[in-house]
DNA sequence: ACCTTATTTCCAGTAATATAGAAATAGTTA
DNA sequence: TAACTATTTCTATATTACTGGAAATAAGGT
């Protein structure tokens, strides 16, 4: 149980993560723009977020593993996890639903 | 699209409060209980947390909608908000997850 | 009115978070 | 090397969060 507490540990550290509108903001969007990820600029364009703000955003949501990021020549390309957003949402429904939630 | 802004605010928001492991760990026993609810003396009792810490976090989740609190008598029941909950998940795998994704 | 149980409010201290400007670093190309 | 673009690190400030002891309030029973 003790395995366990670190899981639940684990899975509250992502939900605060996501848990800033700015950074839901930005997890979404790597989401949208799928597997292929868009460059820290591009990000930073569309929703007109100041390079300081976003870079700490990015980081923290690649020190829960929710996102990446590998560089292409001069860009950083991000991108979500989508296999640990699916964790997330696993955990959600397995440990925090009624059995008969859908 | 600003309505669908306050929607990504709210969902934060929710996101937030359960990002935190005390938190997570009350909800999750709210959920075990299920529909009948508890009174908040046994969630200390259960969980062992003191008793202004424990109020501090219920009503966060009251707050953000997640929980509920009725008085029975000299007990105050908490039941958490299963409809809330499947709405938060919903979202989540509508707007942050891959078309695909199971 | 008093006593007991249940829960909250008040308060304080400590720590963490969000934000962003300015300076620094990394990579590419000329 | 110089110049250019991309991104991060440094730094500071303001706000908010977590925690829990002690005192206060609520409800019901005697």
């Amino acid at each position: 149980m003790i395995k366990k507490d670190m899981k639940l540990e684990k899975i509250a550290a992502q939900l605060k993560i996501l848990g800033n509108p700015t950074r839901l903001r930005v997890f979404r969007f790597l989401v949208r723009v799928g597997t292929k990820g868009a460059p820290v600029g591009r990000v930073q364009r569309e929703l007109s977020l100041p390079g300081s703000t976003l870079t700490n955003h990015i980081q923290r949501l690649v020190n829960v593993g929710l996102a990446r990021q590998e560089r292409k020549g001069v860009e950083l390309i991000c991108t979500a996890n989508f296999t640990a957003m699916r964790a997330l949402i696993s955990y959600l429904e397995d440990e925090c639903c009624l059995e008969e939630c859908d």
